[in-house]
DNA sequence: ATCGTGGCATA
DNA sequence: GTATGCCACGATG
């Protein structure tokens, strides 16, 4: 799948057209577009405009698009263009900067709004078939007189679009201006009636009087007005200061003798460059037809209605797929459409990002959900009526009904789609009929259309990169279609847009967010199956659902995340989550879809020996503890334990749990098994017990539960990876949790043996190398920490010798345990009790390593200080990339909550930042691999500091190269860290030996 | 059958 | 001290 823009693909269409090359000469009209200028004006001119679904500013992209379609199609016969280019200022040093550096140079930056509006005008451009033109080291300004000149020596005619005064110069027989937003033709009359003088003594005039937006200088003293009055007595600039002696007022002399030469560099800035070395020539702004399909589509994207539907029209095409969103059955006009039109028609209104969410989020609401709106789509005719209906929306909700939740086993049982909120239908597929038989079940098998027949009309809308997709958690649809060979192109997820805006303030599964923003209760899937919770379950999938409680519970589905993300999205733009949403969450979706489709090998035999061993040793073990005991007792109970050993055999150190229960956890029956004051048979009652636990954990958890995982038809273990699931980024595994295979044990670490490379191929895996304190050193600024790990250092040594003053060579290895504790500790927002459980040592030891800690690393004390700040003014943290998560109950009385949620808030933009390297990786990794021609290799596995690869042998070593380069440049270029990223990798055939 | 608890595997 | 998911037990419906 891929997550190619409507707009990317309109303009590809259009940049495909054939550039048309047609002579300038007499006859030729060439139009002159100031792109640059017309953005700025039409900007502070225009009523402010947003895109409706997400907030978008788009004013000027509107305005701008207005003013060329006008000008290619509706100026009169007599001055239709027959040549046109619209040009832009590149970069901002020119060779004006040369002549005077602070020339233009207290401009300020464009305002926010239309930063983003820049790239889509050119967009524009492109989409209307129109030459764009640029060249590095020169304005605008200088590119349209040299093209003017170039067209008025051949005998052409000019338009210079543009209402600027600076190009007022250029106006002569055969050059004439436009104003594109007045559509008023300036001429020789309008130039004297601005500027006192005609067209060719406006430099001189513009030389005395100097700009002070431009910042030329002029002569002080002067305005327009004066200047044009000297120009005129005088004839021209170097007369005039050649004979300034003769002014008769003392004041206007003495400054025009005094800067003079002020006065000539001002003409120099000012005077346009007419010999411009283009690289475009002027022969190539051939008027060229607009490329139909990619231009009404840029518009659709822009949401522009009126004219969308102006332009098709004046194109012949097809009446255009307006973006309307009519609320309810009957044919109303929706308040976004109201709210365009007026816009469209002139009249100024609030179309803010604040305005957007409210109009999105009433919308959304506006109507109740009426499950009994909902249409059962058993005919050809009806699903074609719904796919064109999703086509003129440009955006249809979808979701898919099946057999199973997990998407590589499902069976597709039916689809569901909504085009507005409460227009919804659901398309049953695969339905056996309420006895659920599946051998004489054909009686009671309910009409409905062939899977393939309705996949053949709902495929082409899935793959159209031009009608956006809206699905709740789409991977699993993703999943389920790609098995069916389509790919969904061009979608939203809900699931996501929520995780982007509300990480941290609650869940986001379809039915906490239709309470949360839609006030309303889902249909459970027991209410729609009709049976009560606890039935036999397992026979009951939706297949066996009747149609009319599937087509309740199914569309719904649809109409909820229509309005779902009526409601969310444009909160993206107000809220400032839209490049998170759209660099970070968004593009993961199809990464993720390819990774657990492609899944991992595992040999099922491994895990059987494994499993045979870990059951011989715990009969033993159980017998000798049974012996040690007297007497049998179930060991797989904590409670029996704790009893056992604190009540009846009375040893001391006995802690207990909140439920009153005695704790018997590993660490705490270390510590007991070490204590001198118990008997050798306690303590080999507990050492055997511990052994005990480890086997039985291996077992149960890992060699008996993983077989059943493996597919039957691909031989692999596909996990789920949950994407919404983490309060800080991460992912998670799950079914099974791929995630926590042991590692650190050489009993557990076999387990890894069994995860193996498929035949002729190598596993690859590839970590981050102590990515959490690179991270904590960037953003909490630490400098020894920032050489340590620029010279490559042994971190955790390197904080023993800064903390306890001892050489790194030769150091104790309980002397560097103690800081790796400690350093982990930071990053968990450490506290002394943490700490001293950690290390087995007193409260009051661990609080004074602490304290020696802050004092060798007081950056660390700060940053942990400001997050503290931060998360309570404000109830969030936000990653180096600007993921934000939020604790919205910072502010609780509970003071052991309240220090729970600050230790999360510090650990929060660490453990954050580092997810979000990862995904941006994994993001870039399917495209780094096939650049560099890696055909064989597919990424399997993440592990939070990990990825796991499979690639042919031959391909190994550059796989490695490639994986390694994309994962330590991952926060590129958004972010430069302040120390080096480094990445260990190795090949092997499993993932024990590649680890 | 479902839930909370304790325990434990990973980063 | 952070972030997860899954197992068995034992109480509950």
């Amino acid at each position: 799948m891929t997550t190619k823009s409507k707009q990317d693909h309109a303009i590809e269409q259009a940049s495909a057209a054939l550039s048309e090359n047609v002579p300038v000469g007499k006859g030729s009209h060439v139009y002159l577009i100031d792109g640059s200028g017309y953005i700025f004006r039409a900007f502070h001119a225009l009523p402010p405009l947003t895109r409706p679904s997400d907030g978008l500013p788009v004013g000027a992209v509107h305005g701008f698009c207005q003013m060329l379609w006008k000008l290619l199609r509706e100026t009169k016969a007599s001055e239709a263009p027959t040549h046109m280019g619209v040009i832009f200022d590149a970069g901002r040093e020119t060779f004006r900067n040369q002549i005077y550096p602070q020339y233009k140079a207290q401009r300020p930056p464009p305002p926010e709004e239309l930063i983003p509006q820049f790239p889509l005008i050119r967009d524009a451009v492109r989409a209307f078939n129109v030459a764009c033109v640029e060249l590095d080291g020169y304005e605008a300004d200088d590119l349209i007189a040299t093209y003017s000149r170039r067209a008025v020596d051949v005998g052409g005619d000019v338009t210079v679009v543009s209402s600027d005064k600076d190009l007022m110069q250029l106006v002569r027989p055969g050059v004439t201006m436009f104003d594109g937003m007045k559509s008023k033709r300036i001429g020789r009359d309008e130039v004297i009636e601005k500027f006192g003088v005609p067209p060719e003594k406006v430099v001189d005039v513009q030389s005395l009087a100097g700009d002070s937006v431009d910042n030329v200088p002029g002569v002080p003293g002067i305005g327009i007005k004066t200047a044009a009055e000297l120009i005129a007595a005088y004839g021209d600039l170097d007369t005039l200061l050649a004979r300034a002696g003769e002014i008769k007022q003392p004041k206007r002399r003495e400054k025009l003798i005094e800067f003079a030469e002020q006065a000539r560099i001002s003409r120099s800035l000012v005077l346009l460059k007419d010999d411009v070395v283009l690289e475009t020539a002027i022969d190539a702004l051939g008027v060229r037809d607009p490329q139909v399909d990619a231009l009404l589509g840029f518009l659709r994207m822009m949401e522009f209605n009126t004219l969308t539907k102006r332009i098709a029209e004046g194109l012949g095409a097809e009446a255009p797929p307006p973006l309307a969103v009519s609320v309810g059955a009957s044919v109303r006009v929706s308040p976004q459409q109201v709210n365009l039109d007026v816009i469209e028609a002139g009249a100024p209104q609030d179309a803010s990002p604040a305005a957007a969410v409210a109009a999105g989020a009433a919308i959304a609401r506006a109507q109740a959900i009426d499950r009994s709106k909902y249409e059962t789509v058993t005919t050809r005719a009806r699903l074609e009526e719904w796919v064109r209906r999703a086509r003129e929306a440009g955006r249809v909700a979808f979701d898919t009904e099946t057999t199973d939740l997990s998407a590589l086993d499902a069976e597709l049982v039916g689809i569901s789609l909504a085009v507005a909120p409460g227009e919804a239908c659901y398309i049953p597929l695969g339905h056996t009929g309420p006895s659920g038989d599946l051998f004489g079940g054909d009686d009671n098998r309910p009409q409905q259309l062939a899977a393939n027949e309705a996949l053949a009309l709902i495929g082409p809308l899935l793959e159209d990169p031009s009608v956006l997709k809206i699905g709740q958690n789409i991977k699993y649809d993703a999943l389920v279609m790609k098995r069916r060979g389509i790919e969904i192109v061009s979608f939203d997820d809900t699931m996501l847009l929520s995780y982007a805006l509300d990480g941290g303030r609650g869940q986001h599964g379809m039915d906490a967010l239709a309470e949360r923003h839609l006030g309303h209760m889902c249909m459970t899937f027991a209410q729609a199956m009709g049976h009560a919770p606890g039935a036999k379950k397992s026979d009951k999938t939706f297949a066996a659902m009747p149609l009319d409680k599937a087509t309740e519970y199914a569309a719904e589905d649809a109409d909820v995340t229509m309005r779902l993300w009526m409601a969310l999205k444009p909160r993206l733009a107000a809220e400032r989550m839209a490049t998170v949403y759209e660099t970070l969450e968004r593009p993961l979706v199809p990464v993720i879809v390819g990774m657990e489709h492609a899944g991992i090998k595992v040999d099922r035999d491994i895990l059987s020996r494994l499993s045979h061993a870990f059951a011989q040793r715990t009969v033993r073990l159980e017998e000798e503890i049974n012996g040690l005991v007297g007497h049998k007792f179930n060991l797989g109970s904590p409670k029996q334990l704790g009893e056992l050993l604190f009540d009846r055999l009375k040893l001391p150190g006995g802690k207990k749990t909140k439920s009153g229960q005695w704790e018997t956890r590993a660490n705490l029956l270390d510590d007991l098994a070490a204590n001198e004051e118990i008997d050798g048979d306690a303590r080999r009652l507990i050492n055997t017990m511990l052994e005990w636990r480890q086997m039985t954990k291996l077992k149960s958890t890992y060699t008996d539960a993983l077989p059943a995982y493996i597919n039957a038809e691909t031989g692999r273990i596909h996990t789920s990876y949950a994407l919404g699931a983490t309060t800080t980024g991460r992912l998670a595994s799950s079914d099974p949790n791929l995630q926590n295979i042991p590692i650190r044990t050489k009993e557990g670490r076999e387990i890894r043996t069994a995860f193996i490379a498929d035949k002729g191929m190598q596993l690859i895996s590839a970590d981050y190398s102590q990515i959490e304190l690179r991270v904590l050193a960037h953003v909490a600024d630490i400098p020894q920490l920032k050489k340590a790990f620029a010279e490559g250092l042994d971190i955790h040594a390197m904080t023993a010798s800064e903390m306890f003053g001892v050489p790194v060579k030769d150091m104790p290895s309980e002397v560097r345990r103690r800081a790796k504790a400690i350093n982990f500790g930071i990053i968990y927002g450490i506290s002394a009790f943490g700490l001293a459980n950690q290390l087995s040592i007193s409260r009051e030891e661990a609080s004074d390593y602490i304290k020696t800690y802050f004092q060798r690393f007081p950056g660390i004390r700060d940053y942990m200080d400001a997050t503290k700040k931060q998360v309570h003014a404000h109830g969030h943290v936000e990653t180096i990339f600007g993921r934000r998560i939020h604790y919205p109950e910072i502010n609780t009385k509970n003071p052991s909550m309240r220090g729970f949620l600050e230790r999360a808030a510090i650990n929060a933009p660490i453990q954050g930042s580092a997810a979000d390297i990862i995904r941006r990786a994994m993001i870039r990794m399917p495209a780094a691999l096939v650049d560099a021609k890696l055909s064989s290799a597919r990424m399997l596995l993440q592990v939070h500091d990990e990825l796991v690869f499979e690639v042919a042998d031959n391909e190994a070593s550059a796989l490695i190269t490639t994986a390694r380069r994309v994962m330590e440049t991952a926060a590129e270029p958004a972010l430069k860290l302040a120390v080096p990223i480094h990445v260990d990798a190795k090949a092997a055939n499993n993932w024990d030996e590649a680890h």
